[in-house]
DNA sequence: ACAATAGTGTCTGTGAGACAGTATCGA
DNA sequence: TCGATACTGTCTCACAGACACTATTGT
């Protein structure tokens, strides 16, 4: 069958101008009882000495999902760790370079995980206030700011359909704390009682509780093992 | 300041090599209290023969949303269509030729909008039955049926907590019709009592009912004003 | 009258939210 | 003992779900 080979010809012929393809990457953690993310200071141009989200592009050989994780990995020095896909950015004039088509990846951390390292084109990679960048007119590189907020809003609206909470915490934490982030992810407070009831049966006890406080101290729990984190 | 033009010299330099962009459409409707998807029979190689899921090249100068919505003109004969991003699907095989990412895009309309056209690399682009594709084992092109997978996951879950259903239907319906959709989206029957309850504050009565059945006529809704049906 | 579908009134159980209390630590 | 935080019991109100009923057409 000739048509089985021709084929490429075919498609060989057509030359698109291809656009590049990188990946965004909102890596956010929980520190001093705020919600931060990590963002690096641009070196070059365009929009030298800026703040923006780290990313890489995405080799010829390697998944979405992969460039992700080689990004994480690079920026903030974690390899396990969770994330999904947010969105795909393709405005036309996003990078004035170039067109640039950006695959935006949510990931969440407890704090404790992360390690910050530098990269080739960036002088520094620090963990910025969320709602502080949010809240306030500072600009960001290219048009992070506005995927920022849209993954903010994304972690507020999966806290309330899903557990995505955990991923904020480690292993073991008590319920006091994980109160605390349900309140920073979705701005408001809880009412205790009615909290505890919620997440009752998606945890279970340790034979532990916190020690050293001026105060009664607290159960530690972990994550129930059928409890679907995601 | 030098730098500002010489940052174009670096990019240049590193060639890196692009992947292509597509954009794949799904559009669902509703014929016959069934759920329907457009697909296109292949006409070349690879997966000639088979069906596909539409689609485009993302132009250079093309934004994701403006390269969606012209494919669904082309494919559909739709303008005025609801449509929303679904999931970049990025693996490095999905397509035999080459390395392709594709944006796919999620969009629902009633029956009546479509108006099926006949593109260059597919013999013929027709209405299928969604349920029945995704419960045989139909084998569709490239990881077509995945993607369909989760387009249907994403309108059952956004259907419990969006106004989605209503795009499945023209201005004017019966909240029978209404219920339908539900029903058909969310795969289960519902009660009537409660549904109507539910969907009463979205909707408001015209002066106009059904005529011509052997049985009560219902009233002719609208969709309210302040309803966001996204 | 009857078949067939449209539409309504009301009961019940569940669960979210709010309040008010008790428990246990260090100092 | 007291300050501070952890933890619990219970009331209420809104709402989802289920049931049983009435209403209106064409044949």
């Amino acid at each position: 069958m000739s048509g089985e080979k021709e084929y490429l010809k075919s498609y060989d012929k057509e030359m698109y101008e291809k656009p590049s393809v990188t990946v965004d990457l909102l890596v956010f953690t929980i520190v001093d009882d705020r919600l931060k993310i990590v963002l690096v200071k641009r070196e070059e141009y365009p929009f030298k000495d800026m703040l923006a989200l780290p990313g890489v592009f995405v080799n010829i050989d390697e998944t979405l999902d992969g460039a992700a994780k080689r990004g994480i990995k690079e920026e903030a020095g974690i390899t396990d760790i969770y994330f999904e896909q947010l969105y795909t950015w393709g405005d036309v004039n996003r990078d004035p370079r170039m067109r640039i088509i950006s695959v935006s990846y949510l990931s969440l951390t407890p704090s404790e995980k992360i390690q910050l390292s530098i990269g080739q084109r960036t002088s520094s990679v620090e963990l910025y206030d969320v709602e502080e960048l949010l809240t306030s007119d500072a600009k960001l590189a290219f048009d992070h700011k506005k995927i920022i907020e849209y993954g903010r809003e994304r972690i507020k609206n999966k806290t309330e359909y899903t557990q995505i909470a955990f991923e904020f915490l480690e292993e073991e934490f008590t319920l006091p704390q994980l109160q605390k982030v349900y309140e920073i992810l979705l701005g408001k407070s809880l009412h205790k009682a009615n909290f505890r009831r919620k997440v009752m049966p998606m945890v279970e006890e340790t034979e532990r509780m916190t020690m050293g406080d001026a105060h009664r101290p607290s159960k530690i729990y972990r994550v129930k093992e059928n409890t679907i984190v995601v």
